[in-house]
DNA sequence: GCAAAAGTGTTTCCGGTACACCCATGG
DNA sequence: CCATGGGTGTACCGGAAACACTTTTGC
């Protein structure tokens, strides 16, 4: 590598971190692992995420590290911002590219890791190791931006699903309640949806419509 | 420097390149530097970049390149997007953080630099070295948002300015023509202005109000 | 009086928001 | 018949867009 400068200098070097999202129970959950012990914050919490291999992109880093993490399949990945203050990695000078990432919320595909990781929702987010706070902030900012602006809810949702299960998604992202009325005119003026002509029965309760995304 | 990995892999390096804008005879213009003789791409248009030093931020490395260039200071700065294809630098594995920058448009704080560099009209950008022109494009589009939806407008302009003058710019950034009385409602609505009760009286025409912004 | 740019209002349409009641079902 | 969530409509407001003529000046 032709890189390294004449005065010895080492560059700074990139990482890759996943703010992966996924809907649990109708609730916005983010993945987390436990920091090993040989890192600088052993034992801690913290996205998941790891350095660029000289041969991937950070979308093909971010979905290795979910791979090898928890066993977990991207479904919708974007990148939000990169974190470049000198000492946020304690190790050396380390450059982050944060992701947004949907994670597949069928349950079968996703496998029990060597890693300690588990979905936390984001109202009861621990303090994380390194900057890791700050990237989720910024992630779900964005993820709260997109879920009005971008089809992104389609990735947040199973198949098929109920208009009042669509609410419950947009109002654990907002992190606050939408009027009835107005989200399912909003919605359906958006012709993103279909209308399968079936309903789900559920309890002592009127059946509900289902829907799919376009 | 405790990065390295046992198996003798180099990791990807970090750079910042600058897209940086100015107004010219309220003409949209972006800065260019001639790739230099030892470079991959020899003589040809780029982007002011370079390598991020090892005690120093993406943004504080953008002034450093701009400053050193082309004796350029940045009067606004915000990253734009990460560029991490695999072979994007010929020379080795290079990301690159992207900035959107506005330069003064004061002439006198811009002196001539040792490299060559120039402003060229975002209308007559030619074939860039590396993906400049991708890295361009991308940070144009955001131009277009930011110029509706934040402040920026005000680092375009000179101090004091005409509406007319403030809407060329508009028109430029967009590069599209914009209705003249929307356009003093929308801007004169949002309460950003500051009418200096003063006119600029030039050649044969009615005389313009004089602005800044507040 | 004319050329050249400055300046000025009204109407229409659309999306966002506030707000309250009836419907279908199982027990 | 009642409890539970499913489903519906109207009125108001503000921003966006379309659109043409009068004013001020120097010559």
């Amino acid at each position: 590598m032709k890189l390294k400068s004449k005065s010895n200098i080492v560059f700074a070097v990139v990482a890759a971190d996943a703010v992966c999202f996924r809907i649990i129970n109708e609730k916005l959950h983010v993945l987390l692992e436990k920091a090993p012990k040989y890192s600088p914050f052993p034992g801690e919490w913290a996205l998941v995420g790891g350095m660029l291999h000289p041969r991937e992109t950070a979308e093909e880093a971010v979905n290795r590290l979910l791979e090898e993490r928890a066993g977990i399949k991207s479904i919708y990945k974007e990148q939000v911002y990169t974190f470049s203050k000198i000492d946020r990695d304690p190790r050396g000078r380390v450059v982050s590219i944060a992701y947004l990432v949907v994670a597949s919320s069928n349950p079968q595909e996703l496998k029990k890791a060597d890693l300690e990781t588990e979905w936390m929702t984001v109202k009861s987010i621990p303090k994380l190791a390194y900057d890791h706070n700050e990237i989720l902030k910024n992630v779900l900012e964005k993820l709260k931006f997109n879920i009005f602006n971008t089809n992104i809810a389609k990735y947040l949702m199973r198949k098929e699903f109920t208009l009042s299960e669509l609410q419950n998604v947009y109002e654990t992202v907002l992190g606050k309640n939408i009027d009835k009325r107005n989200f399912r005119k909003k919605i359906l003026s958006q012709d993103i949806l279909k209308d399968l002509h079936k309903v789900r029965k559920e309890g002592v309760m009127r059946p509900a419509k289902i829907y799919i995304f376009k």
